[in-house]
DNA sequence: TCGTAACCGAGACGGTACGTCTGGTCTTTTT
DNA sequence: AAAAAGACCAGACGTACCGTCTCGGTTACGA
């Protein structure tokens, strides 16, 4: 959000209205479900908020960053932190939740047309790495560090690696549409990373 | 291309001019790495090449297929296939080439803006997964295969997933931009992937 | 009508279609009729005449002066140069003529309203001299001429400050709604011209 | 102005700041002479006079009415009642102070632009009946008045067409611009009316 | 002296139209 | 028949003001 205001200052004039932004952001998430990132216009979503141009330009300057907000109303809290005692379990868990949602929610479609849109916005794509990979990684990378304080993994794994290892295939395949996103590909990414870091070739020490 | 020539067909009426697309292409291309494929209009690339829009819109229906051959012009050619001997070696090889094609040279914006915008328009996506995931991945293939028949990893391993653990996370942070495609990440990724095919985690067989 | 035909310029491309140009004309002087200058929008006019914006602003600069060239489809021939004989005759029909006009037709509220509007648009301003001023005084000058080669008038009367005497005052009630335009007024206007012109007050040599 | 005070209205609240009024008159005053009517915007206004807009709001209902007082802080006194002895210089004087006026002072820009938007709005179009020309021609009604009463020209002449043979052309050079508002234009369009009034050409009596 | 009503500046609100830009198509003349 | 040129319809862009409204706060009266 665009929010200019700034804590210790005296506010005047007529304050903004929340029930507008929330008229905002349900007509921007309702379109983006419907018609996609790039068919969603400003002046429809004006038109479907009930609302001025100029309101949502006051609030966000690009349609990505609107769209942003609109896609966060609800992502988040669809990926979980799962605890199931084992990092394969964990980490198999964390991947099934995203796919599902990268492939049977409405968000998924948003997923890859605000990946898309950050490639020409620099805003939108600073907003992207803080609030969506940050929290995102912030969340796996207990996982990981719960692995290594139960010795599965070695201490001095490089979890930033690793999870890039684990999402950056199944954003791969998102994206690119080469090969599914099926369950037996989760399984076997997660072998994979799993295996590695337990013959701890992420661990820097070791030679490299 | 959209070229609807179809080959046993009577040509009829002036032949189109290869001096035509050629200019196109370098049009198109310089505009690219100048101002990136979201500033580039077809009515620019028009202007720029001293052509008619007609004269585009006959041999390319979109603007991004248009950019996908502007940038295929140098992209494959700069992709070696190495042969190092070790299949660590050729991988690092392999992803090193890569990262400095994405970094370093003007395709490495054209390359993020195609994945961008196959997004979008699925003709490109077609066309991008055809002439640039497919030659591509062919060529890599041929480096795990080799490492196989060389006997250091397991027969019956999942070369597919294996190749999109080695790419996935190279575009993950070309496209997020969260962390720095170094050279250091290079050769854990590669380590990574190797251990866990040595360990066999890519091989179906056993117990998935 | 901002046209920028040059004479003996060569034509490239596709030329502009009169069809277009006739129907923007007609909507524009619909809406003139209908609702007025101030209320007439291009984006209207544009989508009466089923024609896109630009297909206006490529002819015309301002609004002004599209509402003057509707205006004149038919301003100019209701103007007519009579010939009574008398100049006292000739001097009625004519201001009866243009009181008609701008009273009891719809190209009367057109006419204060480009008026006013050429007060704000130097443009318009400078077209309606040459295109309405200008030929309008044209006839009119006929008229006094004739009166004078038949001796009704001194030879050297100021023609224009005649003029200027004549329809000063009509536009005067026009324009500022004081006091009515009524037959009346026009007589006795046409009298108090006559009167001084054959008393030679505008002649110059007489002292001033 | 439009405020709505009825006298035997009981005050209740904070009465409005004389202040604040002439603020917004002065920034008025101000646009108009720098920018002109068009431009002057209300929230221009406001922001010059360092005012909220609903306090011009609350006191004028259209920009045009704003204006036309901001115009008569200075123009009224502008215009002189002068007593030459005859009706000739009397008129040649009253006509000199409005040229003046209207080509010297920054009033002139304002005086044409008042006709002007008073055609589009009946409001403005009343007050300046009201409050521009009733005043003005009252005066100038005292000058005829004393030239009939001095006997030089017949009583029974139309005192209202003679007014309008005097300002009519004045005002329909100034509008439209076609010719200079030259002091050997006054003095023809001023002997063209005292000779037509000698004549009797205004009494309408004879014949008419 | 205290309430209360109307004022005040600021700025958000829903709208409308602006003039520009681009997309993809169509229509000329020229090659 | 393909080419360059440029007109065509369509519609979104981001901006500027409109006239209204809602804030927090001020001012002066009359109960």
């Amino acid at each position: 959000m665009t929010s200019p205001t700034i804590p210790g200052e005296i506010k005047r004039g007529r304050p903004r209205s929340e029930q507008v932004e929330r008229a905002i952001l349900r007509a921007a998430a309702d379109i983006l479900a419907e018609r996609g990132l790039e068919a969603m216009t400003i002046e429809d979503v004006a038109a479907r908020a009930g609302v001025g141009k100029t309101s949502i330009y006051r609030r966000w300057s690009t349609k990505g960053t609107l769209a942003l907000d609109a896609f966060l109303l609800d992502f988040l809290q669809s990926q979980p932190l799962p605890d199931t005692g084992s990092l394969d379990g964990d980490l198999v868990a964390v991947l099934r939740a995203w796919v599902r949602t990268a492939r049977e929610t409405s968000m998924g479609r948003a997923l890859t047309e605000l990946v898309a849109q950050a490639q020409y916005d620099p805003d939108l794509a600073a907003a992207w790495r803080q609030r969506v990979v940050g929290p995102t990684r912030a969340q796996h990378r207990r996982v990981f560090e719960r692995a290594i304080s139960r010795g599965e993994i070695p201490t001095g794994s490089d979890v930033d690696v690793m999870m890039d290892l684990l999402f950056g295939p199944a954003y791969h395949r998102l994206l690119h549409g080469h090969a599914p996103l099926s369950d037996r590909f989760i399984r076997r990414v997660v072998a994979m990373v799993v295996a590695g870091a337990k013959a701890g070739a992420a661990v820097p020490t070791t030679s490299r």
